[in-house]
DNA sequence: TGCTCGCTTGACAGGGCTGTCATTTCGCCT
DNA sequence: AGGCGAAATGACAGCCCTGTCAAGCGAGCA
C-alpha cells in the first residue's frame, strides 16, 4: 500500500503516489493542494496526511504547463546605485511570494532606457509571469504601464505617482512624515528651514513637499520659495542645492532633503563651507538608508515601511490572480520619523 | 501554410507552429532551439527564420517538465543589513543567467540560523533548481555544503574559505589588495599601521590580513601584534576596535579596517576621540560600498570585481550543468585600491 | 551496381498536473 | 422506502516539450 520513501536522495513523490497512499484519485489530491472547495473534510485530512508522509511537493513545471499559469511574479526595478529601497522591496515581495507559493523573477532596468518596452515585453513573455510588481519609479513609466495593460497582465504598484484604479496601488503617508519632521524642526526653534525637492518623476517628490508646506503654515512660518531647491534624489544634486542655499542672502538654519542621498550631499556641502552639524546647521533626510546611520553626525530621517508595503502589494496581487476578492488596506501605511544627532541642537538665533 | 500571428495579444506560438511553418518536425525545431549538433545548416536557417517570424519562445514549464531539468539557478545569500555585496552578486548572477537562458530564484537566509539545512533543502526541492550559487559566507557553512553534496546538486562558490574541488570556486586577490594598500600607507610615511580583522568565518579575513603582514615585511616595518585587533565585519566591532587602538600606549597613525562597515565605525570612534581625519589619523576600508564615498572624509578602500566574479561563477556553473567542459579562469580576479581623502595626508611624526 | 556507414530527420511516448465533464454518493424531503 | 438535488469524486484529455529509438538519405567503397 504505502510506498517506502527513504530520504531525499530518492525521486520525488508525485501526485499519483499521494493518491495511491490516500486511496483517492489524483484529481482529489489536486483539489486539496489547491485548496478548492467541495472536498469532504475527512478526505482532505487523509490526503494531507499522505502529502506529509511522502513529503510531496507539486512539480512547478507540470503545474504551470497544465494550468497555463506560471505561478511566477515578476519584479521590474530600477537598478540604481543606491539599493536599499530595492533591497526592502525585494524582501517584502519575496516573503509574500513564498507565503503564497509563488516564485519571483527579477528584471533590473537601467534608467533612462531607450528600449525599455522591449526589455519588459521580452521579460514578461519569456518568463510567462502571471503578475508584475512595479516599485517606484517604474510604476509611473508610461510605456511600461501601457505595455502591461495591453498584455492584460495584472500589476501592483508601490508608491505610484499616478495610481491606476484597475491595478493594485500601495502608498504610505509621506506627507504626514515631512509634516512631523518640519514641525519638529520648527519646535527646535528653526524659523528658516530649507527644503530640497526630489526627482520630478517620483510620487514622493510632491508628497514630501506638501507635508513641509503644511507644517510651515500650521507653525505660522512664512513659506519662502527661495528656501526650496530642486534636486534629483542624487548625492550631487543635494550637494549643489545645499551650496546654493548656504550662499544665499538669508541662509537656512536647517535643511530637509527629500532623501538620504541628497542629505548626504548636503552634509558634505556644509562641511565644505566650514559649518559644523548640527551646531551651525541641522540636516534631515528621508528613507533611513544604511548611510543615514553611518554618516557623521548620524542623520535624522524618515523610515518608510517599504518591506510591509511590498509584501502587501504582492499579496494583493496574488489574491487577484487567484480570482479572489481583493480587499484594499484601510489607508496609507505609516512612516516613522527617526531623530538622530544631525538635528539635535537649537539654533543660536 | 503559415499561420497568421497578429501582435502580442495572441496565444504564443508553440513548437508545432514553428515546425509547420518551417516544414520540419517538432523534434528538429527542438534541436535547433537547443543548439544540438547534426542539423543541416539549411534546415537550421529555415527553422531560425520561422522562430523569428512567429516570435517563438519555448515554454519554460513544458521544457522543464519534459527535460527533467528546471533551467533554474538558485542563489542562497545572507540577508545582511549591508547589502551592497549581495547587490553586486545578484547583478552578476542575474546577468549570466539571462545570457544563458536560465532563471534565477532567490533564497535569503538570516544567520545564524537553527534550521538552515531545512530551509535550504526546502528551497532546493520546491524550486527544483538545477544548480546553486553560494556567495560568501554561505559557501563555507558545512550543513549547507553537505546537504547539496548529498542532493548531488552542482554548486558554484564565490570567495570560499575552503574551496571544494569538485565544485566551482571563484576568488580574487584580496591579499594583493591589502598588500598594495598597506604599502601605500607606509609610503605616505606611516610607521604604525593598525589593522582590524574581519569575521573569522569569512575567507576574506585571513586573506586580507596576509597582504598587510607581507607589505609590512617588505617595507621593513616590524609587525606589532598590538596593532592588530579582532572585528566581526560590523560597524560596532570596528568602532570598539578603534577605540581600543586609540587608547593604547602607542596608538597607530593609520588604520586599515577589513571592510567599510568597520572603517565607518573607526571614523566615528576617531571623531569621538576628537581626532580629525586624515590629519590625525588615516583610515582605510575594504569593499567600496556606497557608504565609503558618502562618508566624510570619503574613504580610501578596495574595490572587488564582485559582479564579474559572480557572473563567471554562474556561467561556469551553467556550463557544467550543460555537461560542457568547464574551463576555470586563469587566476584570481583583480582588486583595485581606491584612494580617497581619508588617507590623503602625511603624518606629523 | 550494391552495400555499409554515418549524418539527418522524424514518430512517439511520456513528464506531472489541472480543466472539463461525467458519475457516484450523500443528505434530505415526501 | 423512494426520489431528488447538490455535493463529492473520478476518468480522461491535454498542456508543450525532450529523450529515445527507428527510419531515411546520401556518400564512399568494393
Amino acid at each position: 500500500m504505502a510506498r517506502i520513501q527513504t530520504g531525499s536522495g530518492n525521486a520525488r513523490a508525485t501526485i499519483f503516489d499521494v493518491a495511491d497512499q490516500a486511496g483517492v484519485s489524483i484529481k482529489t489530491v489536486s483539489r486539496v493542494v489547491n485548496r478548492e472547495a467541495n472536498v469532504r473534510e475527512k478526505t482532505r485530512d487523509k490526503v494531507l496526511a499522505s502529502i506529509k508522509a511522502l513529503d510531496y511537493r507539486p512539480n512547478a513545471a507540470a503545474r504551470g504547463l497544465s494550468a497555463k499559469r506560471s505561478f511566477v511574479i515578476g519584479l521590474v526595478y530600477e537598478n540604481a546605485e543606491e539599493f536599499s529601497y530595492t533591497k526592502d522591496v525585494l524582501g517584502g515581495v519575496l516573503s509574500a511570494c513564498e507565503e503564497q507559493g509563488y516564485s519571483l523573477l527579477l528584471r533590473p532596468v537601467t534608467l533612462p532606457s531607450d528600449n525599455l518596452e522591449r526589455e519588459v515585453e521580452s521579460f514578461v513573455r519569456l518568463t510567462g509571469a502571471d503578475g508584475i510588481v512595479l516599485p517606484a519609479p517604474i510604476g509611473d513609466i508610461d510605456v511600461v504601464c501601457d505595455l502591461l495593460a495591453r498584455l492584460e497582465i495584472p500589476v501592483a504598484r508601490i508608491s505610484p505617482k499616478h495610481p491606476v484604479c484597475q491595478d493594485i496601488n500601495v502608498f504610505c503617508d509621506e506627507d504626514q512624515a515631512t509634516f512631523e519632521l518640519t514641525t519638529y524642526l520648527a519646535q527646535q526653534g528653526h524659523q528658516r528651514i530649507g527644503f530640497i525637492r526630489g526627482h520630478p518623476d517620483h510620487r514622493a517628490t510632491e508628497e514630501r513637499l506638501r507635508g513641509y508646506v503644511e507644517a510651515l503654515k500650521e507653525q505660522g512660518i512664512r513659506y519662502d520659495r527661495d528656501l526650496v531647491c530642486s534636486g534629483l534624489f542624487t548625492y550631487e544634486s543635494g550637494r549643489d542645492a545645499t551650496t546654493h542655499l548656504l550662499h544665499s542672502e538669508h541662509p537656512p538654519t536647517a535643511i530637509i532633503a527629500s532623501n538620504d542621498e541628497m542629505a548626504c550631499g548636503a552634509v558634505h556641502a556644509a562641511y565644505e563651507c566650514g559649518l559644523e552639524i548640527p551646531r551651525d546647521l541641522s540636516i534631515a533626510g528621508f528613507d533611513d538608508t544604511p548611510v543615514a546611520a553611518r554618516l557623521w553626525p548620524p542623520l535624522t530621517t524618515v523610515r518608510q515601511p517599504i518591506v510591509g508595503m511590498a509584501e502587501t502589494a504582492t499579496r494583493l496581487l496574488i489574491q487577484k490572480l487567484r480570482g479572489e476578492q481583493v480587499e484594499m488596506p484601510d489607508g496609507p501605511f505609516h512612516c516613522d520619523v527617526v531623530i538622530r544627532q544631525s538635528t539635535d541642537v537649537r539654533p543660536d538665533s
